[in-house]
DNA sequence: GCCAAAATACCGCGTTTGCGGTAGGGAATG
DNA sequence: CATTCCCTACCGCAAACGCGGTATTTTGGC
């Protein structure tokens, strides 16, 4: 029986910079687990990169000299999920943020801080964390926080079968429709949806909806 | 004139384990700009701590004998917004994180890691930053991914004048109405209408309101 | 056991939708 | 210069919706 081979990282680096480039190979040196396997210092070539396959870890800029590195992200993203992705760059706008997790990135660091952590950071993101720098999750935090101070506790609350038929509302079925699903008369859901809607001071199933999705009353898909 | 003073960092810990307040008290002994101003052990003695006031870090435990943690966030982001507030606990589930982040934390850490960093990590918070554990933070981003993979790039992208229609769809109002509000025939929305459902996929406004919400189409309030 | 709230059911009438087409002018992109 | 969107505009008809009531029966808490 063989020893126990630790499997190892395959890294690539998508960046421009070649100081920072540098500064990734030196300090990754130092993990015997951690091997980079190719550099890329564009949006063309890193994408050659990302098509030919071959790693685990991908570290990529977001300012490139031809183009975002988002595009980037999202390629790798669909082509291989089970790689990692860090955006390294120094980038902290909510946009860029947001983009590149939408696109797939599971990783955020800054170039000025991380470079003595990024081994330990690379080792975090195989093992299902995300490093993530603090500047940049507060903008995340921003992201999650429920959207007002001024309704939603202020509007009347739905009881359960008003949340049901919002819900079937919501999906487009007619009151008939509703009815016929719930067993009940069609006058009921028609009595059922006027009262959503004078509890969610509204006129019309559009609106209710609206609200409805806005208060996080309807389930998403 | 005197010495430049550094503002101290006034912290207070709410923690029900001895164990794990001494360990930040230990810790934190360390800095000297940082310093321990009262503890509690559970949500009763903890929320006359919050009232009191007087401090600008908040290390919170959630899972308390009396009660959940999060209460004491709300109380305390809602008194004292300036005060940072960091969860500090075992529980790395998404229901928990989400609450905590949504009833006002800024940063959460878990015990197991981070005794070490947690001077770094306050300083860090006081500066506007977000410590995030990356097994924590990764719960997050889940939160941020786009909902689907399925459909949400393979839907067909509605044009400005869609959008902006589909908005008022959201806010209620009628083809009519949107006519006159764009000063365009009644019969032209009709046809917008049609082919935002048809690129939606949808056959009522409904409905069409839901995918949009859903997709991020419809400006939230 | 009582009272409030929720769920159920009913009616008529005017307005709006949703569906099925078709079609011309303008801007952009190749 | 051709093609492809996009925005504009039109029609008729069945179906559903929104509004205004009123009213009975469960259900759940105090």
């Amino acid at each position: 029986m063989p020893l126990k081979v630790k499997p190892m990282i395959r890294v690539i680096i998508i960046e421009d910079d070649p100081v920072t480039v540098n500064r990734f190979q030196i300090a990754l040196e130092q993990a015997d687990d951690i091997e980079v396997v190719a550099v890329a210092g564009n949006v063309a070539s890193g994408l050659l990169l990302i098509e030919a396959g071959g790693y685990d870890v991908l570290l990529c800029d977001l300012g490139l000299p031809d183009g975002s590195g988002i595009s980037l992200i999202r390629v790798s993203a669909a082509l291989h999920p089970n790689a990692d992705i860090i955006v390294v760059t120094i980038f902290t706008d909510q946009v860029k943020v947001l983009d590149s997790i939408k696109a797939g990135a599971r990783g955020y660091l800054l170039k000025d801080e991380n470079f003595e952590n990024c081994i330990e950071n690379i080792r975090n993101i195989r093992m299902g964390g995300s490093p993530i720098s603090p500047v940049i999750a507060r903008q995340l935090l921003i992201q999650l926080q429920p959207k007002s101070d001024t309704n939603k506790t202020l509007v009347e609350p739905l009881s359960v079968r008003e949340i049901e038929i919002l819900n079937m509302l919501a999906r487009g079925f007619s009151n008939p429709e509703i009815a016929e699903l719930l067993s009940v008369s069609k006058l009921t859901i028609g009595t059922h949806v006027k009262n959503i809607y004078r509890k969610l001071d509204v006129n019309s199933r559009t609106e209710a909806v609206f609200e409805g999705s806005s208060l996080g009353i309807i389930d998403v898909h």
